[in-house]
DNA sequence: CGACTAATTGAATGTCATCAAGAGCTGTGG
DNA sequence: CCACAGCTCTTGATGACATTCAATTAGTCG
């Protein structure tokens, strides 16, 4: 049974913990019988999203844990002079809301990109039980340097100097995100417009147009709007690297 | 007592977490009595470190945090094709290392920029004490979450799209951490090289002395190798957000 | 179908990287 | 103490690449 067949199980509000597709990826990932139970019963929401709904917005304060099931969100924070700053994207799997994690506000917003759902876990209540259950707290503390890695990456990708290369290497971390979760790891789909990934990439949207169209002349990428099909996954991992004369391989 | 007066007591290894003159900002905030002399306990480490030591290195295993008490290290990674990327640069009062929190091996390499102490947290033991301690555990999460919020600010300066901006906003942060701590947020002493703090912003390290060559001409610092004035501290501000044409407003 | 937004493409400008040289520290040994 | 080597940092000239401005096309929703 691979996961891609489980997406009507996933949209199931009423999926307990034990059963979801997520388990080893989650909270409740090596701990069984009582813990779970309880665990179980503390994430009390399963709420679906809209494309453009709002989970969490910036400044407010609401210690609690999200777990993305289905669909796309995507975190930004906004600048004194009105500017925002993306700060992921965040796929099925993937736990937000560390940022406002114990009386600090929330220093991001977080939105849905396409229609998604997510598990809403309090903080305070998951502390009890996480107190209780060294598993859960181990878990815990390994989904939190998990993310905190994911930020890293993030300042990686912006380090580069390159434009081709924050690209090649953003579409290198999707299609190591794709493969980890059993899916083609080259049949990309864009959640994000254009304008939210130059965001991220710290770039401007026709330089993303650019590039895009650019990887596709050099046959490494096929680009249908928001449908990605890498055709060349080396040449893309040479150019992530800054060799700006990489040429298909294939 | 200002902290500025604690330097002695601070370098003296046997000071104990109650005493700490980092208390407020540290594990031990708001925990007392039998927690507090647990926690201290299992804080078994107050090594000195000297410039250049490596206090843990990528790839290893070594589930521990890193609180500093004084001086500075920077956090890098290492990339495939040899170049590096700073992450972070954190001096005294901060804790690192949850990158590599469970199971999973540190991502960057911490190293002293200076010479410096750390106190060594064991997370296997503080997650035992923590359990038993929820104003421990509680910590241990406003923490986590300060050190979150901190990553996403290192995004939100390489997001910036002029090099101005990002040297301007880094320059905000050293203040803000300054005031924090309760010293002159105006006298700055860069305890890295300019070869780091370039890296660190996503620039070369012709253009970060270019800016501050700049910044000097405006009169809106005051730069003599380390050691920097802030002059002007609003047309700074301007200059974060993006007004290019800022000039010395006092 | 028509209005609106998103994305692409083109041409020109500007900023930052690159290449290169020189100045300023730092430390070592005679 | 000074001389010299090695390093970091600064400054200048040039060029590449991303941004900006502008126009067109494609796609979306009423």
């Amino acid at each position: 049974m691979t996961l891609r067949l489980e997406v009507a199980e996933l949209a199931d509000p009423r999926t307990s913990c034990g059963q979801c597709a997520w388990h080893a990826l989650c909270l409740p990932a090596a701990i069984d019988g009582d813990d779970l139970a309880r665990l179980d019963q503390l994430v009390h929401k399963r709420r679906p999203l809209r494309r453009g709904d709002v989970l969490f917005r910036e400044g407010s304060r609401q210690p609690a844990l999200f777990v993305v099931r289905s669909g796309t969100l995507k975190t930004f924070t906004t600048l004194p002079d009105g500017d925002t700053q993306v700060l992921g994207f965040h796929l099925a799997g993937e736990i937000i809301g560390f940022d406002g994690l114990v009386d600090e506000p929330h220093r991001a917003t977080a939105e849905a990109l396409e229609d998604a759902s997510v598990c809403e876990v309090p903080v305070a209540r998951l502390a009890e039980v996480a107190a209780q259950a060294p598993g859960l707290q181990r878990q815990v503390y390994r989904i939190m340097g998990r993310e905190f890695s994911r930020e890293q990456a993030h300042v990686v990708v912006m380090g580069r100097r390159q434009a081709m290369s924050r690209l090649a290497l953003f579409l290198h971390s999707l299609r190591e995100r794709r493969r980890s979760t059993g899916h083609d790891p080259d049949r990309l789909s864009l959640s994000m417009s254009r304008q939210e990934l130059a965001n991220y990439l710290g770039l401007v949207i026709e330089t993303v147009s650019r590039l895009f169209s650019r990887l596709q002349a050099l046959h490494i990428l096929e680009v249908d709007r928001k449908h990605v099909r890498v055709l060349d996954p080396l040449a893309l991992e040479a150019l992530a690297q800054g060799d700006e004369d990489a040429r298909a391989t294939a």
